[in-house]
DNA sequence: CGTCTCAACCTGTCCGGACCAGTCAGTAAG
DNA sequence: CTTACTGACTGGTCCGGACAGGTTGAGACG
């Protein structure tokens, strides 16, 4: 329930408490929730700190209020079967391969300024820079630097790299991993990419640029993954409006 | 300013006022907007309400916040519009470019093995092949060749690829155009592509390969478009589920 | 000159409260 | 039976305040 000594928040373990009740099916689509003051008596919360979790579950499509009237229970939002963000693991599952990586470095560096606009934090902030080469089916796809900044996402390891990024992200640090923005473009492989890659001089690769955000807009992730082109293309639908 | 006796809530003025701001320029991306205690002080408002506009702001994507270092303007957001199925014409024309084009060739020939399967046709069936340059600005911006099935999309001429493709097939033949899906990879440009984009050997190209629908699932394109990949990156934004 | 401390700033979280405006059920009057 | 009123509920808006924790720059000290 709500525990006044947690870390958490305690408008998000409210919310938390909700989206279980919504989850596990103790409160239905169009059924009311009890009403702001009900909780805050409840929990003896103030009926502010309420109204921040009912806010963000309404803004999260979780819930629909009426003025006057009391607030509801959505219908669940159709889930958009459009490509979701996915880590790689998740993507060349997908395609029917075995994901693999190979540590290439792992350090805390400053953040210089390209890195400290794209997460949105002061130069020379400290990040984590995350390099590896990317295996499917033990032979190499992509090489991929990963940057993330080093008091959002802490207590990195290469133990941690090693199993699931996004994995420790939400489940260990409780953090709500939201949407990224890709940018794709046409490359000619660069020297370190030639060795770690195993691929000629001369050959192009796909790079895609991912920057992406927590539900509250703070951006977590800053990742160039630089594909082999022989072994990767991006698949994608889109629909006309 | 902030009316105290209108009707509209402050906090809705509020934003509204930081909007106009940001739209007329006199607040530019990643400056530094006034703390919240300096608005409370300037419009004579609690701290609340205006935390309570700026929470909208930011959720609506036109602010970010650090804490203990203020909040910012955000950039501008890639329109999420660009996310739809558009022309070439219509994809050009949100980048701020001037589109155009240069007919290459123009003919209606048997379909070959590839062009039949993308479009789901016996093989050697009549589609027209309709091959151009594409420009913005005046300079090439890809090569764009174009399969449609004959006997669906009738009656082309040269003066209606030369205007709008999607219009004539939406307007003029009733046809609903649905979605598509895209291939993207990175290609070494070939001969015609080297020429007739006015690029170097050797170098990279975006390949886009889209085959697209109408809404009764019938296909009715296929378009392989190699873009330069120094003027041209694709740009879009995933969720996560 | 480099380092450390501290004050002054910032946003984040929470409190208790007041009043406004919409909705609805119950009751009284015609 | 209909209409109007009232009270009790709901969410919406706003107030003034307190404390926590992050950031930054100025000043002191070695």
């Amino acid at each position: 329930m709500i525990d006044k000594n947690s870390p958490i928040p305690i408008y998000h373990q409210l919310e938390e408490f909700i989206k279980a009740q919504i989850d596990n099916g103790e409160l239905q689509a169009d059924e009311t929730i009890p009403s702001e003051r009900v909780y805050a008596d409840m929990f003896q919360i103030s009926r502010m700190t309420i109204r921040q979790a009912l806010t963000n579950l309404v803004n999260d499509g979780y819930l629909y209020r009426q003025k006057g009237k009391g607030t509801f229970v959505n219908k669940k939002k159709v889930e958009q079967r459009l490509q979701g963000l996915t880590s790689f693991t998740e993507d060349m599952r997908e395609r029917g391969f075995t994901p693999g990586s190979r540590l290439v470095s792992f350090e805390i560096i400053p953040a210089g300024r390209e890195i400290a606009d794209r997460l949105k934090l002061s130069e020379n902030t400290p990040v984590y820079e995350i390099k590896r080469v990317r295996l499917a089916d033990n032979v190499p796809m992509a090489l991929e630097t990963t940057y993330l900044p080093a008091n959002l996402v802490k207590g990195l390891t290469e133990e941690i790299i090693n199993q699931s990024l996004y994995q420790y992200i939400e489940e260990k640090l409780s953090l709500a991993i939201h949407e990224a923005t890709q940018e794709i473009e046409a490359s000619i492989a660069k020297d370190q990419e030639l060795r770690l890659l195993e691929i000629d001089k001369g050959s192009p690769v796909l790079l895609i640029l991912r920057s992406s955000n927590l539900k509250d807009g703070t951006p977590f992730e800053f990742v160039k993954s630089a594909y082999r082109a022989d072994r990767y293309k991006f698949v994608h639908t889109m629909q006309r409006s």
